[in-house]
DNA sequence: AATGGACCTTGTGC
DNA sequence: AGCACAAGGTCCA
């Protein structure tokens, strides 16, 4: 293990002990204050303070053992650098820490006086930029299920399929399983022997079709380019620029991945901090919190699924996906105390009362009062103007 | 094209 | 204790 070093950094623009309880990552273990993950290929554990975000790293004796062996950044001159020096950029990226959180939540709160009364209790919340291939397979594990049984079932693919990278007392740390260790003739069996449930053929059937079906680096090639992920080469392609739209339905394709499986992916695999995805949660909040129509059905729609992202979207911006992410945790059960508590610094709730005078709030309200099922899905179709939306709009008011 | 069920298993609340 | 129900949905008929 490295000495600890440290970042300066504050907990209203990263809180580590949230963004990493939220839904988002699944391998994260807490041990003794303690945050301990692997990632590409070295044991990283991080603590924070008020002012810093402390780390340490721990890399494999054996680095032959870590998936991308070859991955390590090398200077101009072909001359590799000293592994340890990437990792503060490998956590640079990892939190986003480019972007400004405080003026995001200023930006976010300025729009949606929901979200500026609920986010306070829920400071630091960043979406993590994660490696595309374990957040499409952990995406496919959360279908209809918990996240403590998530957690547990990506706990277990590593164990099984992934490279052992060090150990932390008795606890025994693996890398992310490669697609090409999931596509054994007996993965499938034993994935439902380890409590898989039906997920296990989505797993195997998606490694398979990465790893053998398409093209090298397909995945990647998804990845947003003004975001671009760690260690990743771009292949340059002739194909005309990748867009979310075209990330989102070419994910489509592979089984196990719905539209809301497809979104978490482009959100937090591939950079695109536009997408929103609707999961239970989100339709709640939509539902409770910005007056979007009480469905008769307990399944909505693709065009009630698009709606909501674009409503989103209109409120929210171009980062909309990171938004969604605060008010998300903040509908947690697991976080419900935190939603509750009463808040530690005071004139927060000063700042509330005087919110419900201003203009955006009485916009807004007004906004949401016309919203219905009708009102949804003629929002749906609007911001495109070609004749093959214009009679999809005339079927659905007929 | 849209809608209703089935689906594995586990955690949670009563 | 034991049972119903929901869980960061997707697939198929």
């Amino acid at each position: 293990m490295s000495e600890w070093r440290k970042l300066p950094l504050s907990l209203t623009e990263l809180c580590i002990d949230t963004t990493l309880r939220c839904g988002q990552s699944f391998r994260w273990q807490k041990i003794d204050d303690e945050w301990n993950c692997v990632l590409h290929g070295r044991l990283l554990s991080l603590k924070q303070d008020e002012s810093f975000l402390h780390y340490r790293v721990a890399w494999p004796r054996n680095a032959s053992s870590s998936r991308k062996p070859t991955s390590s950044p090398k200077a101009k001159d072909g001359i590799e650098i000293k592994q340890e020096d990437d990792t503060e950029a490998l956590l640079g990226h990892y939190f986003s820490l480019k972007h400004d959180l405080t003026a995001l939540y200023d930006q976010w709160s300025e729009s949606d006086p929901n979200f500026k009364k609920k986010a306070p209790k829920f400071t630091g919340i960043r979406i993590l930029s994660q490696d595309a291939w374990e957040t499409l397979v952990s995406f496919i594990c959360s279908s209809n299920n918990h996240i403590s049984r998530i957690s547990q079932m990506v706990h277990k693919l590593c164990i099984h399929y992934g490279p052992l990278i060090g150990h932390i007392g008795d606890e025994a740390f693996h890398d992310f399983p490669s697609p090409q260790a999931l596509t054994g003739k007996s993965v499938e069996t034993h994935l439902r022997q380890l409590g898989f449930g039906y997920r296990a053929k989505y797993i195997v059937q998606t490694a398979m079709a990465v790893s053998m079906q398409k093209p090298e680096g397909w995945l990647e090639s998804l990845i947003n380019p003004d975001n671009p992920g760690w260690a990743v080469v771009s292949i340059p392609t002739e194909d005309e620029p990748i867009t979310y739209k075209r990330a989102h339905e070419e994910l489509l394709l592979l089984s196990g991945v719905g539209p809301k499986v497809a979104d978490c992916v482009c959100l937090m695999g591939l950079g695109w901090s536009e997408a929103v995805p609707v999961d239970t949660h989100v339709w709640q909040i939509a539902q409770r919190d910005y007056r979007f129509g009480k469905a008769k059905t307990k399944t909505f729609s693709k065009a009630m699924y698009h709606s909501v992202g674009d409503h989103f979207r209109q409120i929210w911006g171009p980062q909309a996906g990171w938004a969604q992410s605060v008010l998300f945790t903040a509908n947690l059960k697991s976080f419900a105390e935190q939603a509750t508590a009463n808040p530690e610094p005071v004139g927060i709730t000063v700042d509330i009362k005087q919110e419900a005078e201003s203009e955006s709030m009485v916009s807004a309200k007004k906004r949401q009062a016309t919203a219905s099922i009708e009102q949804i899905k003629v929002e749906y179709d609007e911001p495109s103007n070609n004749r093959r939306i214009s009679r999809k709009r005339r079927k659905i008011r007929s």
